[in-house]
DNA sequence: GCAATATATATGAAATACCGTATATACGGG
DNA sequence: CCCGTATATACGGTATTTCATATATATTGC
């Protein structure tokens, strides 16, 4: 279960593409975002997006729990601090990039993964 | 001369490399280091080095200087603060990393582009 | 068990990144 | 001008990454 330290060449390789530095970013303003919810923000195929949580999840910089049929994603809890600093400041780099996504989110929330049940 | 602004994924990926995150690392305790500096802390053969520097200056994360026969780099003037943020969390994510690099860094200092005229 | 929805993985092709070697350019000193 | 040192770039080959498409697995409700 354990994987080597992640060193920081290790983030910035998952952080490197667009996907997935966004997944990341988005991340970092919602404690918790299910597939379906990524998907449409980031308007992306589901394979597309489920490819990249893999890899994110391989590396341990996202943590998955499965809710009935629902899987959330968050940043994972162990994720050494500067690590995360470095997420953080790329969510908070520039207010364009990530605008729209952010807009998707939230415009259709609810659309899918019903929230009543979101603890 | 002006790139586009730096957005989060393109600083991730000029950092994804263990040599470019390295030099950027080692940038962030030194205020300036020369090619042949750089080829000795890294023990990297010269042309690779080169080749990481051009990407490097190319994104306006390094900037460079012809001082003599010695070309110097450093960390850009105009660097987001984001950008920096993150360069530093990577150079102080653990003391292991770099430990090798920052140590051969100190033990050879002088041995190549002498340092009485490093202003 | 069966259908429907949500998510994950496999496969093969196309693009990209990285490296070693060879070569080119820039500077300083005779 | 020619030489030696420092740095940069060109070239070709290999490895890695990414994608689209197809398929597999998991869960829920009937």
């Amino acid at each position: 279960m354990l994987n080597d330290p992640l060193t920081p060449p290790a983030l910035f390789k998952a952080l490197a593409d667009d996907t997935r530095a966004r997944i990341c970013a988005l991340l970092v303003d919602s404690p918790e975002l299910c597939v379906c919810e990524l998907t449409g923000a980031l308007a992306l195929s589901q394979p597309k997006i489920s490819r990249h949580l893999a890899l994110l999840r391989k590396l341990n910089v996202l943590m998955d729990e499965r809710r009935g049929q629902w899987v959330y994603y968050r940043l994972h809890p162990d994720l050494p601090a500067w690590a995360g600093e470095v997420i953080r400041q790329a969510a908070h780099s520039q207010p364009c990039w990530l605008e729209a996504q952010r807009a998707r989110l939230a415009g259709a929330a609810a659309t899918c993964c019903e929230p009543p049940a979101r603890r």
